[in-house]
DNA sequence: CAACTTACTGGTAGCGCTACCATCCTCTTT
DNA sequence: AAAGAGGATGGTAGCGCTACCAGTAAGTTG
């Protein structure tokens, strides 16, 4: 005889519930969640005990429809098991964590076509914020971005043309201060050597080069790349073939700290002096540069930094107030260590 | 005076716009999308028409309430810069590119109670899966996930009491034979460093005491543990702490590689020969361990595999057969190198 | 050939919530 | 004291989709 209270629901309470209970209307519910400040002081803790008594938890996705704005940040990063994209997302998470944001991430693993896959399926979740990876978007993802409906940051990198907000630092100058360090050092044959070789990687290497050139040491045998994915094994390999290719070479610079880990187990093997014989520099500066023997000079990057206040951009345009600052720069800084103290 | 189509929806065509192009009703338009063999050949190719056409793309959000059920993944692992679960993650993520479900995904922070708020924030999505890593939940978490009414696969460990379904590996067994295998190299004041110290940390030490006891090695003073996030830089301190305390110790198994790694760091900076002098096994097998010089004998554990099993097992489940096996051992792999080859 | 399946297809009625607008109070202002 | 302003509250009408059930046409059975 009673309503038959939601054949699909489960019997979870809704705000119908809490508002029969508490005695108002459900939009007066609605809000007090919502905007506390709306609702006077004795409604609110009338509705708040009801919400209490019944274990009320509103239900997202009927959220999400009625007001055509999920509680969800996308979240778009090349790969999960590169350390440093999980600090980035790290930093996001935990700025995240005392929100009522949700996280939905996803993995382009390198490709500009699965990077536009994955807007297409955010999008008509109605996402409250997008956070990309990158500046080198497929002209149809930067679209997707635009029309996206909600503010949108791209990490990573800076630049002058971000689809809205942007966070990050320069890699060209990045690679440059690497290699322009190496270069005061007293190491003149100096290598690049790269994996995957993604539109950062790019970059450093052009930093790389615009210093090897200013200082009338490029050369072109020097730069050893691969497409192939990153990885310690690989920076052995990868330190064979520039050695074979450039037998006198005296230093490298390194993609990442990956590869320069696997140059200096290379170095240990073959018995070549670090950094007397080899300088070794690396990219990110992963806590285990420091402690390597011997320990590794590196740029550290503000990965986890760079998670926080792309958040913090995106929050603060979502509540109205859009940064004034819609390009942050937040640098690098080079570690100076035992594999370039010559 | 044509109807004001949807004042919110921001004019995205809707399941009704493609009904009528189409000609149909709204709900064979439904029908087309989620089980094809029902609706006869030819609607289907008109309602794909008028799909494509309109560039009609369900709206989840909706579908989602209508069906109180949303196509989404629920994963919670500890911590996503921890390359370990990083590779879990990965594996789920690959299993589900081509589905329609999303993940959705929380850390935990290695903490009970950060685990109970994420379910209480996954439970209201109503999602069509949850994995969780390992099998030590809170009775609070316990009862969210059996009342989640969704498959729950659990992973990274075995054990015989899963909330639904299991996959992963033992960590005592693989405690057990790392720290065998270092009793038949010859190693005797075989030690035990472990950082965080995480139940699964745990039942490796567990898993190195049974082994320790059984050959009558055993002695407290060779376990040096801390709570503190492990990193490599810590593995180097706390070698130093263990060989502190036991200046005798011949070989040490740690908890995961970056410990093992700083602890080869240290050994080579303190000129102490590895394998020789000291021993070292890891746990993990990450790429660096292979590459390292000595190459360090470590655990390899099928991290990839347990996130696509997982995705296997919760999928089946979703689609009504639930696997036979509701528990799966994936085992692991002992890798000998150079560094406990004495 | 009536009764009964077995495909298909569609209408109706929500899912649980919020946008929009109306209403009802105060409290000022002139 | 009338008019206006502003705050608090509620009713109504969907958001876009799918569950449920009904209905129709075609094939099957005795």
């Amino acid at each position: 005889m009673s309503k038959p209270r939601s054949r699909r629901g489960g019997g979870r309470p809704t705000i119908a519930d809490v508002a029969r209970k508490a005695g108002v209307g459900a939009i007066t519910v609605s809000r007090a969640l919502r905007e506390p400040g709306r609702v006077s002081e004795d409604l609110r803790r009338q509705i708040q005990a009801a919400v209490d008594e019944l274990g009320y938890v509103p239900d997202p996705n009927a959220r999400a429809l009625a007001s055509a704005r999920a509680e969800v940040f996308g979240v778009l990063v090349p790969s999960l098991t590169n350390n440093v994209f999980a600090e980035v997302v790290r930093g996001i998470y935990d700025s995240l964590s005392d929100s009522p944001f949700r996280i939905q991430l996803g993995h382009t693993h390198y490709s500009g076509l699965e990077e536009e896959r994955l807007l297409q399926v955010f999008g008509p979740q109605r996402p409250a914020a997008l956070i990309v990876a990158g500046i080198d978007q497929t002209p149809t993802s930067r679209r997707l971005l635009e029309t996206a409906g909600c503010p949108v940051v791209q990490v990573m990198e800076t630049g002058s043309d971000p689809v809205d907000m942007l966070v990050g630092f320069s890699h060209l100058d990045g690679g440059r201060a690497a290699t322009e360090h190496m270069i005061e050092a007293g190491y003149r044959r100096i290598g690049f050597i790269g994996a995957r070789m993604d539109p950062r990687s790019q970059r450093r290497l052009a930093g790389y080069r615009a210093a090897m050139e200013t200082a009338g040491l490029f050369d072109p045998r020097l730069v050893t790349t691969t497409p192939v994915p990153s990885s310690v094994p690989l920076g052995r390999e990868l330190f064979r073939d520039a050695l074979a290719k450039m037998p006198t070479l005296e230093g490298v610079f390194c993609n990442n700290d990956d590869i320069a880990l696997g140059v200096l187990f290379e170095c240990h093997r073959a018995a070549i002096a670090v950094p007397k014989t080899i300088g070794i520099t690396g990219f990110n500066d992963l806590d285990m540069m420091q402690s390597a023997f011997p320990s590794i000079t590196s740029i550290r990057t503000p990965r986890y930094e760079i998670g926080r206040r792309a958040v913090a951009m995106a929050l603060a345009a979502i509540s109205g107030k859009r940064p004034e600052q819609r390009i942050v720069d937040l640098g690098f800084e080079l570690k100076r260590r035992e594999s370039t103290a010559r």
